[in-house]
DNA sequence: CATTCCTGTGACAAATATATGACAGGCGCA
DNA sequence: TGCGCCTGTCATATATTTGTCACAGGAATG
């Protein structure tokens, strides 16, 4: 089973290291936001499986940052389930009132947590695939899990359709040989760097329909780039 | 990259070799107490970058050790990795509780302790600006790692690529080549004065778009300044 | 104008980083 | 069990980048 993306959502460092550290050994990929304008640019960026939402956050509170992903079209469907503390129960139920569709009283296990997060998730069921993912002549369709470019079927393995969901969903974004591991690897698989390299070689190889790969550019020093820019300008 | 130091803290010398061994083979200085009295004096002397510790220890547990060092506000920012034997699992979290950022089961290989070290050095670590550094025309992009003048992309190497980062963010001021040196080189690398000069030229024939470079100024005497008002005025 | 500093350049060899081709083990399937 | 496909690692080939030099110009200085 391919690892999910948590992303927390909590001002104090020691919370998010808590919570994050369960969640890792439950062996799921957790990004950290500790304000609402950081979550949302996350949520944007990343497009976790899950939100777990601190009732109070510095700048706006939690249930008004849950309203406003709950509102929005790309991120209505993402799962939210909101961290109070003891004394705020009252607000439990205005917390699922604006659309959190679980909650959780702190201090909790994190057996606890886990538990429920997987209820949560469940109850979402399986992520409903999305729209096709292109970059000018390439389309990769997640439904019929099929890469064309210009129409023409391209064959590749699964860990290089991954990266190449990866890429298209992150283009124009340069990553190091580390953040492609975590993303497309996931976070608890230990291998070596260059690893990435011998993939992104395959994947170019694939990609390389007409002799030339224009779709993935190496950041010496860095890492990789996915850019279809450079692509089609040739 | 910099050699980060670790603190190993536990009493069986064996274990303590095993991870220097590892560490070392990483490129990593190590430096080791056997008690958490000796760890403590350890970590206000040297500053390191990261402890492993053992969960039992023969004075003060580790637990509790973790603890103290995350309440003052000297060393509560350095990282800890719990060393937790495989009958001590429940422990495991309880641990993360008083601060610890991960946790490892002994037994368990370099590779795996070297690679979850690097995590947490990673989440510790600074993390790259998201918005674009701009001098008139010119637009380096952090994020997708591209330099662009007037929308025409711009080849450098790494060295000039933080170069120019360095000197986007600090226009109109002078400095001396050492303090290049010290900003873009980093700190403790001895490479001769000179070899700024020969990075400045190169960093100004990739800018000379159209055969000019109106950017970085030479002070005599002293170094050099990046100044986009003399650029534009042309 | 002669001198003495400094900085600009082009060339290199060594050091690094990346691309490639091969390979053995792991896994699923017939 | 045998076969074929994937994967992660290596060793080796290539490609870039880097730090230094030696030398050419230019600028101050007197």
């Amino acid at each position: 089973m391919q690892n999910k993306t948590i992303l927390i959502v909590d001002d104090e460092a020691a919370v998010r290291d808590m919570l994050r550290v369960a969640l890792e050994m439950a062996e799921y990929r957790c990004i950290e936001a500790e304000n609402a304008q950081a979550a949302h640019a996350l949520v944007i960026d990343e497009k976790p499986d899950l939100i777990l939402l601190d009732w109070m956050l510095p700048d706006v509170s939690g249930v008004e940052l849950a309203r406003r992903l709950k509102r929005d079209e790309l991120t209505a469907s993402i799962p939210i389930i909101m961290l109070t503390a003891k004394g705020e129960e009252d607000h439990k139920i205005k917390g699922l009132e604006t659309g959190a569709d679980d909650y959780i009283t702190k201090p909790f296990s994190p057996r606890e947590l886990v538990a429920r997060l997987k209820a949560v998730l469940r109850r979402a069921g399986p992520s409903t695939p999305e729209e096709p993912l292109t970059a000018g002549q390439l389309v990769l369709d997640p439904i019929s899990h099929r890469v064309t470019i210009g129409g023409q079927a391209v064959e590749m393995g699964p860990t290089e359709f991954r990266l190449l969901t990866f890429f298209l969903s992150h283009q124009e974004r340069a990553y190091t040989r580390t953040q492609l591991l975590d993303h497309v690897w996931g976070g608890n698989v230990y291998v070596e760097e260059r690893t990435v390299d011998v993939h992104i070689r395959r994947l170019r190889k694939a990609l390389a329909v007409d002799g030339h790969d224009r779709f993935i550019q190496t950041v010496r020093g860095t890492g990789y780039r996915f850019s279809v820019q450079t692509a089609e300008k040739v």
